[in-house]
DNA sequence: ACTGTTTTTGAGAATCATTATCAGAAAAAC
DNA sequence: GTTTTTCTGATAATGATTCTCAAAAACAGT
């Protein structure tokens, strides 16, 4: 598989772009996060190895890392958009609890399916799928069931 | 069916709550758009019978209608949440143009099968399923091309 | 390395959908 | 009608994201 930094630069060079400093920690960083991320995360991330990168140029790579097929918009949680590397990713869907927001993440390849040949079917040129189910979790239905009882 | 006033003004006294003129304008209105709609456009709407009623109200309304089952949340589209009628509604998925924003409906029986039967596997008590395909339509994909090949 | 050109950046302001606040109005209870 | 509770409109606040712009960095040619 072809490295990370690599793919960047491609896209970069591609599009008339440059690889700058503030680019390459970004990218080191969000190689870091093992886990969904959303801007305010990855900003925290990078801080650790550079502390003069600001929010502002976080935004603005988030998109490009996006097109370069790095990270891919993954759900929206408490306002905030959250992404995750696409890296050695398998498609795959959230289950938020809203309660404390706990996610689980489950595959589901027929429907990945599905929704492709969908796409497909109706001249759409995919660029992503999300499946969220919105849900409360066991714990938090148990909780929530002893707090009834209370009263 | 039951009709929409009569479930809402239950579902208001189960949680000691009014069915207030404001609250009923709301419901009168959200019944006038078979379509997909956003906090302004509903409210658009209900200024027609009502120029009293608060984009305050009304934002405070729509969580009221979601959890008596009226209306369910639906895609987030240009940084808009958006709602749609529960009312006779089968369950179906979403594909929007990222370029014209037009949205397009799909049934799939068996994704959301596949889904509520993932949630009950899980433990988690379903609210709601969002399904979204991002991508871009065919009239758009078109006109990028025409556009790229003049350059 | 030097110089002009293009792109990018950090800092902070602006945007804008959504929420929170709060004093006065409505609705239910008495 | 009076009291109690819940709602409402107006408006301020919030907060994630985007925009602006002058200064900095990267690039291309010499
Ligand atoms: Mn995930
Ligand atoms: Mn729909
Ligand atoms: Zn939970
Ligand atoms: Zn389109």
């Amino acid at each position: 598989m072809e490295k990370a930094i690599d793919k960047f630069t491609k896209y970069l060079r591609e599009n008339h772009m440059r690889l700058t400093k503030p680019r390459r920690i970004i990218v080191e960083s969000i190689l870091e996060i093992n886990k969904h991320f959303n801007a305010e995360l990855l900003y925290e991330e990078i801080k650790k190895r550079d502390k003069s990168v600001s929010l502002a140029t976080v935004y603005r790579t988030m998109p490009l890392l996006i097109k370069a097929g790095l990270s891919k918009q993954s759900f929206r949680c408490s306002s905030k958009d959250n992404y995750e590397n696409a890296y050695n990713e398998e498609k795959h869907l959230h289950m938020i609890c809203g309660v404390c927001h706990k996610i689980v993440e489950v595959n589901s390849e027929i429907c990945m399916i599905k929704l492709q040949e969908m796409a497909q079917a109706n001249d759409f040129t995919l660029k992503n799928i999300n499946i969220t189910i919105n849900g409360i979790c066991g714990d938090c239905k148990r909780k929530l069931k002893e707090e009834d009882e209370k009263i």
